[in-house]
DNA sequence: TCTCAACAGAAAATCATTATCATGTAGAAT
DNA sequence: ATTCTACATGATAATGATTTTCTGTTGAGA
């Protein structure tokens, strides 16, 4: 795992180029926001970019946050995961569809390496005959961690 | 498919039974909800829910709606589907979790015959170690109807 | 350095959902 | 059938995450 690092220091260049592309500017604030998107390893919410951002600009007002993850969106370079009872989560590592596990207790999301999800579309797309674009794959549960608290 | 109308008489009145159990009242606007929500079979939002029940009975709120749906979703009686940019969908006929396949463009919504989840769930077991509570597996993309009418 | 469209920040608007509360009624007791 | 009351309804207000609006500021090209 020691790759992981220099991963993240080259996808947030990528988000960084993506920008220039598309002659959007080069703000602090847009900046911070970025890194605090990438470097984060917990699938961060809005609010969680917001304070991390604060801790270096505390002026920095939550729309600012709010508008450059909509960019991202729109760039298709984040992935959105939304809840009914709780505020979206990010994940800027990883833009396109992937499998998550959900700690109940400690709202903790991890990526599981997965390789059944493409023959679950196939045999979809075979028995439904829709064309499948995109997918969300979430298993709730409580952590190991979560586990061994539990059991005191 | 002779017998799945019939299944939905029975579904409803499984979901009756559960009332009288827990001692909740039969008012004519929370039976109409059951109705709707059991007869429906594009798991419907609320606002789906409301426009049925207004028709037999006109002075309807629709927090009536939602305060029966809260009630399903206490019992353990309702599936509920949340989306970032739509309002919740819900199941009463299967509340217990399910694949969904999801049209993006009539916003139908479908369930699909799977055997592969519990699979999944198996895995993911294995390789986080989590205990699974619960699961999510939504795919989205185009219905055969909406296929047709887009390639005009 | 100058210019100006894009951006940041503050505040208001939106929208689905939940909470509140006065009035009505289901259903049990009389 | 009548009465009683706890629970349900319906109208409205509150909530909370997200989006929009507006005004002053600034990144970046000329
Ligand atoms: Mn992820
Ligand atoms: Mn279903
Ligand atoms: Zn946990
Ligand atoms: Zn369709």
């Amino acid at each position: 795992m020691k790759e992981a690092s220099e991963d993240l220091e080259t996808r947030f260049h990528k988000l960084m180029e993506k920008l220039k592309e598309h002659q959007f500017r080069f703000t602090p604030q847009r900046i911070a926001v970025l890194r605090a998107l990438v470097f984060s390893d917990i699938h961060p919410s809005v609010e969680d970019v917001f304070h991390q951002v604060r801790e270096q600009f505390p002026t920095t007002s939550i729309a600012t946050v709010y508008k450059t993850v909509a960019l991202l969106k729109d760039l298709g370079e984040i992935l959105e995961l939304g809840f009914p009872d709780m505020s979206n989560r990010y994940d800027a590592r990883k833009p396109y569809p992937h499998p998550h596990v959900i700690c109940l207790r400690c709202r903790k999301i991890i990526d599981p390496e997965l390789e059944r999800v493409p023959e679950l579309e196939r045999e979809i797309r075979h028995k439904t005959g829709f064309l499948i674009l995109s997918h969300r794959v979430d298993f709730f549960g409580i952590c190991p961690e979560c586990q061994q608290s539990e059991s005191l």
